[in-house]
This record gives C-alpha cells, structure tokens and sequence, in this order.
DNA sequence: CTCGCTGCAAACTTTTTGCAGTCAG
DNA sequence: CTGACTGCAAAAAGTTTGCAGCGAG
C-alpha cells in the first residue's frame, strides 16, 4: 500500500538502454548512454534515457552514482564497484574489490541495502607529473 | 612548478562564507550557504559563494560531497564525516564514526588523500510507514 | 601599484516536464 | 481497450563566466 508494483512493460527501447548500461564497463552518464543507444538504427529520445534510467533505479536494477563532477552516473547494482578519483586530473578508475568489507546490515535504526565509496587522491600519472602538495 | 601558490587573499567574504560553512551542522549546498551568508549586513553574490568554494577547495579547507539529489554539498575537511542516506524520503543524517576503519594510504600506483562514503537505506520512519521492498 | 576578489547578469549544462500519439499486455 | 511509454522541445535547476571596479598586500 505504500507503493504499486511499478508495472513495468517492456519495450524495445528499454531493452537497448539497459543493454547499453551494461555494455559500459563502469558507471556512465545519462548523456554517454543516450549517445550510445542513439547508434542504433532507430533514435531513442534523451528525456526516454533519463526516464527509463529512473525506472529502472526503483527497480534496484541501476544504482546512480556521483564520481566528483557534477553528473549523475549509472551502472548496475549487480556490477557494483566502488571508485578511485583524481582530484588532479578529475580521472578516475573503478575499484575491483570493495574496501568497505564488512557493512553493516542495520546502523542503529537505519536499514542499510548499499553504499557508494568513492576514493579520492592523486593517480599515478599526476604525482609523477606534478610533485606538489 | 607546477601550480604557484594560490595566493590567496583575506577578504572580509571569504571570512563570512568560511564562517558560514563552519557553522552549518552538516555539508550544505551552495545555495544555502548563499542564503545564510546573504543574511549578514552586506549581502554576498552567489558567484562570489561559488568562487570562494572553489578557492577553499583547492587549499584543502572545504570538500564538495554528492548525497544523491542533483546538488553539490560543501563542508570542512576538518570535520569529515560520511552520511546515511535514505532511498526512500531522501532525507540524509551524518555519520559519527567512518565505516572504513583502515584507509590506504595506497592502492597499487594511486596515493589515497581521503574518501567520500554514503551508505543507503532506510530510515527508521521509511520502514515502519511503508514496509516494502 | 598590482592583481586577485567582487557583484551582477547573462550564458551554460544537465535534468525534468507537458502533451499527444503509440503500443505492450 | 487501458494506460504506461515515447519523442520533441520548452522549462527548470544549478553552476560558471565576462567585465569593470574595488581593495588587500
């Protein structure tokens, strides 16, 4: 009673944008998304990506992450990974393994289902180029 | 070499949009801070607010964190913390102790300077209202 | 004096929304 | 059929930038 089932019907536009998602091999914006279902010979509307993209994060399919600039990135829960970012060069890489081992299930009342861990410091490249701070 | 010092200059602004963040209890947009700034006896632009973010950012005072809505939060790194955010009202509370008992201060070629950690959930007021999911 | 900081407003970028037609179930 | 999904384009929302004047060092 607090929320229907969201009724999702399945449309061939979905399905190419959730492929695209997983064709990714990280965390990709809406904007890189739509570019690549738009490849395809029939074009898929920006505002269809941003809404299939919220349905499809109800759904707890597609987790929405932020890496340090000011876009909103998406990716499969079932592919989750933490990141590494720059603060130099603004790169960053995706982590294999998740450096929060043990999380909690509960934190005092709160209920927790997941996380976002993003890394920040220098990448290899940018220490060796820029030897500052 | 690489970057020169910043150079930085005291203006009574920057006083009050420092001040301004110190005395948020959490990190807070950019607007708010704008708001709360604003409230003084001169007011302050916004461009201002934003200039002098990005100024205390780049000496390491201030960190712009991401809590899941579209905007940018700021707060002092010296009172990093990380936040427990709620799927469900979006609401969001601070974290006292850091789940990442053990940072590296590095991983392979990448030097770690600190991290960004939101865990998602449901709050205490989410669950009982609507038990789902 | 020099040059970084400030204010205002216009410009930009990213995301959301209205509406009418389409199509999955 | 029903109503969720789609596309287009306009609207929002948030952040950045240009320019001329001010003032800290």
């Amino acid at each position: 009673m607090t929320q229907r089932a969201p009724k999702v019907r399945k449309t061939w536009q979905r399905g190419v944008i959730l492929q695209g998602i997983d064709a990714a091999k990280c965390h990709i914006t809406a904007e890189e998304l739509h570019r690549r279902v738009r490849r395809g010979i029939r074009p898929i509307g920006l505002a269809t990506v941003y809404r299939a993209l919220e349905s499809f994060v109800r759904e707890g399919l597609v987790e929405p992450v932020h890496v340090g600039d000011g876009k909103v990135r998406y990716g499969l829960v079932a592919k989750h990974h933490d990141h590494l970012v720059c603060l130099n060069c603004g790169d960053w890489e995706p982590l294999d393994e998740c450096l929060l081992p043990k999380t909690p299930r509960r934190l005092g009342t709160f209920k927790v289902t997941g996380h976002q861990l993003d890394v920040y410091g220098y990448c290899a490249e940018c220490q060796t180029a820029g030897a500052d701070a």
